[in-house]
Parts: C-alpha cells; structure tokens; sequence
DNA sequence: TCCTCAATAGTTGTACTACAACTTAGTAAC
DNA sequence: GTTACTAAGTTGTAGTACAACTATTGAGGA
C-alpha cells in the first residue's frame, strides 16, 4: 500500500507552481530516471505525487514538450525524447554559458578584458529603450571551455537601479548567477543568429585563424517585459554545439 | 448586447483544437491586431470568441507565450512581445518555409533541381534509423523569396511505407504540405546550427559569391517518435533572419 | 494639493470533477 | 492465423469554484 507522497520543491522556490514542477521533472528526465524513448508516469499519477492538480501536471508536461524532451501523445502517455547528450545545449533554454559547458562535462572559464560605465551609443539605447545620455555597463569577455576560447562576447547592461557592488559582480563573475538574486533576473531572451566571417573579432592569441563565427545577438528581459541588457557572443564555429527543438 | 461568436477554425482544420486556436491567434497577433506592447483580450472573453473552454485558451496562449509571442502576466494580462520592427521567423516554430515567407509578406518559390529515389548512405541509415540498403528520397532543392535564393536545401526521406504518388507530391510541392495530410506528419525536428564558408555550396547563376551560409541540419520525426527525413538546409547570410526565443 | 492606504474590480493560477477522444492490449469469433 | 470487437487506460476538453496577484479608484489625512 502506497502513501500519497508530495515530492520537495523547496529548493527551487522559483515562480509558480507550474514552473517548480517544470523544473523538477526536467530534472528527473536530464537525470535519465526514465530510458530514452520510455514512458514517464500518467497525469494523474504525476499529480499525485507531486500533491497538485492536473491542470498543473499538464501545464509542467506541455512546457517541457515545447522544448523537446517529452513527445505527449494523445490517448497513450508521455515519452521521452530522442536525445543524445545534446539537450543540455538546448538554445531555447536560458541558462549561463558557463553551467552549459559544465553540464557538458566541461571546465569552464571567463576572462574579462574591460569593463566600464560609459554612455549609451544611439543602437544601444533604442535596443535598451533609454535615453542616449544615460549610462551602461559595457563589458568585453572571452568565454573558455577546458582552457580553450569558445566565444567572444560584447555585453551592455542597463545599470539603473543597480547597486556598485552588483556591477561589480557583474563585471568579474557569471553574469545570471549576479542577477537571479535580484529584482532583476533576466527570464527571457530574443536572439538573433548570424554567419560571421571576419578577423576584427576577439583578441590574444588565442583569436582563431579562420575568422568564421556563429553570432548570437541577444536582448535579455526581465519579468516585467522591459530590456535590460543586450550582448553579441561570437561563437567560434565548430567549437560549441547549438541544438534548437522545433515543434509546431 | 453582444452574441457569444465562434471564431471559424474550419480553414485549420490541424490537429487538435489547442493547435488551431494557437494558430489562430498567431494571425491575429502576426496581422497587428493589438498594438506592440498592448493587452490582448482576458482568457475569459478569448474563450467565449472561440467557443471553447478556458483550458483550451489557457494552453494556447501558453504555447504562443513559450514561442516568444507574448508575456503572460499573473493578475494583470497577456501582452504582446516587443518585435522590433518587423516579423521574423521563430526558428523553434516548425512550420514550412514558404509559410513562413509568405507570412512576412514575401512570395515564396521553390526549385527542385533533383528528385532521385536512391539506396541510404550510412550516415543517412543511421540518422534515419534504418538498415543501409533501404532506399530513401533524395532532393535537392533552392527556395526563393521574391524570386531570389534564400536558400539551398539536401533532403533525405524514408520511403517506407510511402505511395508512389505521395513521393511525387514531395519531389515537386512543399514537403510539409504533403506530408501532414497522411499518416507520416512531421511533428517535431531536432537541429544543429553552424556557420559555413564554402564555394562548393548550391548550384545555378544565382548562387552568391560570398559564400557564407548558416547551415541548418535537421532530423525531422513523426508523432511516434521516429524519424523521418534529415535535411541540410543552407541559408545565405543576410537574406533569411533567424530568431530563438530563450525562456527559463 | 499631495500622499497614503484601503477597498475593489479584474485577471491569471490552481483545484476538482466529469466526460469525450484516442490508443493499446486483450479476447472472442471466424 | 487473422480479424473484429471489447475493455481498460491515457490524454484532450468542458465547466465551476476559489486562490493569488495586479491595477485602479477614491476616501481620508497631512
């Protein structure tokens, strides 16, 4: 005899309950709980271990679905995706940089070459949607998997409210771990893909002979719907996988 | 007084009624029917126009909400992203090409250069899932926006179980259209990104001298979670914009 | 006048129940 | 062995109710 058990979400704390559950399961999957191309629980079981309605349950599933690790089909269960080990690498997943590579079985790395608070060029404060005179945070990194460089990134942030010594977090250490804490948490982003063949990218040694990048040209925004920052990431080709999900 | 009146969906006739409520909504938004930032109608009063339950509605938007088309915001609405000035084509959106060109307000064409039916390579068998002296579909194709060449395309499709006049269709129409009509509709397709410098790319007089594409390497699968049909597909740079929208 | 704050209406989030639509496995009949 | 039907199991949609949150309004006081 089976007592109904309510799985843990403390630790997450994040968002809604759809969101907590979201994020529980996809561990579970990322976890290999369930075998490729397995089942996973029905709906109903779902909710009774996690001690909330199927309206939730389903929600959690759908959002998963959308981001390829679960097939649902209709009148038979959820399944587990087709996967390799390429999921964690899931564009349409906002997460750092650094954690992906780490996932990866990585070491992970960051160099800042500059930081500075200087005034918003016009692109940048229409992008932002400020006023040309009002300062950012413009920060030139290199990104390093085992030691070696694989991208090249331009950020500017919009520093008001920030706090010096947010900024300052920003300016050395990974910049979403600095702002999860914070009312100003970048929950989502609009990317733009370009093919780049040019050597006025990057800088040092380590500066690829070839010159051919895949830039990802991103607005961050935060919950309320307004931009905070805006980044160019020039990804050195062949040295990080990219793998989006489609579904219709 | 107004009547209760039941959007007509007939002309999507997709799927379930989640999917045709979600692309019905995706024209209204695409055509401008509420201004960039604006409030659309309450799940409630979205329910009533369509006829259907507040679930339904509910899941809907919450698909367009993951696709990067609107924020939903608890107590208060659901918003329309900010765009930028134009509408591009999501990329974790799996719909045909020439939908989508036509969508943005371009006349979509397609050149088939080949059609063969010929035996798997191994890469193809093992992509594929099948045994190496299993024939597939081979098709190479350009895809044309306002009568230039946004595209080349190398398609691979497993035959099995396909009609001679349905691989005809393929080898001539839009493959999306001639699939999702039968049993082998393809769902979902997991894709690699890269950039590519190559002179040996695509074919005829309007292929550019650049030579800079983003390559776009796809595995296509059907509901049961089998795939279907692998596709490089090489977009010339600066013709074709590409976004992803990134959530949490 | 301006500010604070409580009340209020409106909206999304979650819960529960019921049934429809679909899939799969099993069974009976041929 | 094959087919057709039955039954159980699962996801899809409908409807109601309430909780949680947001934005607006307006009364009251400084």
């Amino acid at each position: 005899m089976s007592m109904t058990f309510r799985k843990d979400l403390s630790k997450d704390s994040g968002g809604s309950l759809v969101d907590q559950v979201r994020n529980h399961l996809r561990g579970r999957i990322l976890a290999r709980e369930w075998e490729p191309a397995g089942k996973i629980p029905g709906e109903f079981e779902l909710a009774d271990q996690y001690g909330v309605a199927r309206v939730t349950i389903r929600a959690a599933l759908s959002s998963l679905e959308a981001q390829g690790l679960i097939d649902i089909r209709h009148g038979s269960g959820a399944y587990i995706a087709d996967f390799g080990d390429s999921v964690r690498a899931g564009l349409q997943e906002l997460r750092s940089m650094t954690q992906t590579i780490r996932e990866m079985g990585h070491v992970p790395g960051m160099d800042t070459r500059s930081a500075i608070v200087r005034k918003a060029t016009t692109t940048e404060a229409k992008d932002l949607q400020i006023s040309p005179d009002e300062n950012v945070l413009y920060v030139e990194r290199s990104i390093t998997s085992d030691g070696e460089v694989v991208a090249f990134s331009y950020d500017t942030f919009n520093i008001d409210g920030m706090t010096p010594s947010l900024l300052a977090k920003i300016g050395t250490g990974s910049v979403f771990s600095a702002l999860e804490s914070t009312q100003k948490e970048l929950v989502r982003a609009r990317a733009e893909i370009h093919a780049i063949s040019s050597s006025e990218i990057g800088w040092g040694p380590d500066r690829p002979e070839s010159g051919l990048y895949l830039l990802l040209r991103q607005i961050h925004y935060l919950r309320n719907g307004k931009p905070s920052a805006f980044s160019d990431t020039y990804f050195v080709e062949g040295k990080f996988q990219f793998i989006i999900h489609r579904t219709k």
